[in-house]
DNA sequence: AATAATATTTAGACAAAACTAAAAATTTGT
DNA sequence: ACAAATTTTTAGTTTTGTCTAAATATTATT
């Protein structure tokens, strides 16, 4: 595969959500940031090729061979950003640029390598399962921390308020993007809850809880 | 710079061996496995670049800009490969054609970490130096085991004898493609020497010594 | 159900990087 | 120095991936 051609299959993925459902000519290009025409032009390809499968008018679809080269490229894709964040100090947020080109990188041996020497993750830094060799993983949800049962472990991966008090609030209890938590308890009277996040335990109201959401995979 | 621009400035830079010398529009077509038309038109890209400098039928040489690029290519790729043999367990042999690949990902930042990432390392798994982040760099040059002074230090690069027997022995002696190698004491009468190869000390004859090829770094 | 709005495809063109075949310049051999 | 051999360039094509503009199909509106 070109490497523009492994970009549409990207794109073609994760709009179908890793479902295989239909997805529009319009929404891979917008995706893409190209023009309709040439989505059309590559799908065409792509379908020939045995990749996807087009009907004019009604979406593309991977085939079976085509999600299987979509789940290789985003096993390595997220196995090369845990590899910036872990081994390189990249910061959560710089990591994905750089990962979209190194998945292109053609070499086996290359990602198990480098799977053992990150000791076999099971998320990448964004929560993210990383799909396996042969192409198995969990699916992942996003939550917020208020909704989440007591005992269940995530990544946090956003905020709903994003008002400076609130970012304030969280730098001043070391809480970051990125960061797994842990939930040890819940009170039922008020909603808040005790926490472990990096080695400490901590308590947070409600109203904090129901502005971050954690990534967990089931 | 594209992929394939990159290729070239690198193959007219090997070929000049590091050197600001003009090279044949033939052996750049060799060099690439493409052929001299193609390489009549890129060198003409190049030129109107401000990268090369083409004088139809006189051959091609690199500005000052394009040696930079190169420099910045060849500390990439050797990056690389250190990082491929000591991080990732590849072998001699297999990192070159990976670091092919991956000395065109683009990020400063990337570059810098792996660097930090393997301590900073003064030459690659060929023995041949890695320039510094500014471009500079010492020459390497190839030596029989024989020919240097006590002292020095380089890394085993080849054999001129490649039969059979001779192979075995340095199987048998733990002598090795990549090994680091110094040399502990001369012998004058008979020509033979004590080397230390991977903490251990042993004692070769003259003929093994003129039959290993060491790369050492001034 | 007819028309308007939107989405998609087709047709034709372009730039990058390669190729083939033929022409032109340079180098070599005597 | 001149013909032969070699090297290099030019001119014209091809493929990949993109674009614009025009045509066609689908969906939405009234």
């Amino acid at each position: 595969m070109t490497l523009s051609e492994e970009d549409y299959i990207k794109a073609i993925y994760h709009l179908g959500k890793g479902e295989n459902t239909r997805v529009s000519t319009n929404a891979v290009a917008e995706k893409m940031e190209t023009k309709p025409s040439s989505v059309t032009d590559m799908v065409k390809k792509l379908s020939d090729k045995g990749v996807a499968n087009y009907k004019p008018y009604k979406g593309v679809s991977l085939t079976e061979y085509g999600q299987k080269i979509a789940l290789s490229l985003v096993r390595k894709h997220r196995l090369w950003e845990v590899f910036l964040l872990e081994k390189l100090d990249f910061s959560w947020d710089e990591v994905h640029d750089v990962a979209e080109q190194l998945e292109h990188i053609k070499s086996d041996k290359l990602i198990d390598q480098l799977d053992k020497h990150l000791g076999f993750p099971q998320v990448d830094p964004h929560g993210d399962p990383i799909p396996s060799k042969k192409g198995e993983f969990k699916k992942a949800i996003k939550k917020l921390l208020s909704e989440v049962p007591t005992g269940t472990s995530g990544i946090c991966v956003g905020v709903k308020d994003s008002s400076p008090p609130f970012l304030k609030f969280l730098d001043k209890n070391k809480i970051a993007l990125g960061d797994t938590i842990l939930v040890l308890d819940k009170e039922e009277f008020d909603g808040s809850l005790d926490i472990k996040i990096k080695e400490n335990t901590i308590h947070i109201s409600n109203l904090i809880a129901t502005n971050l959401y954690l990534k967990i995979t089931e």
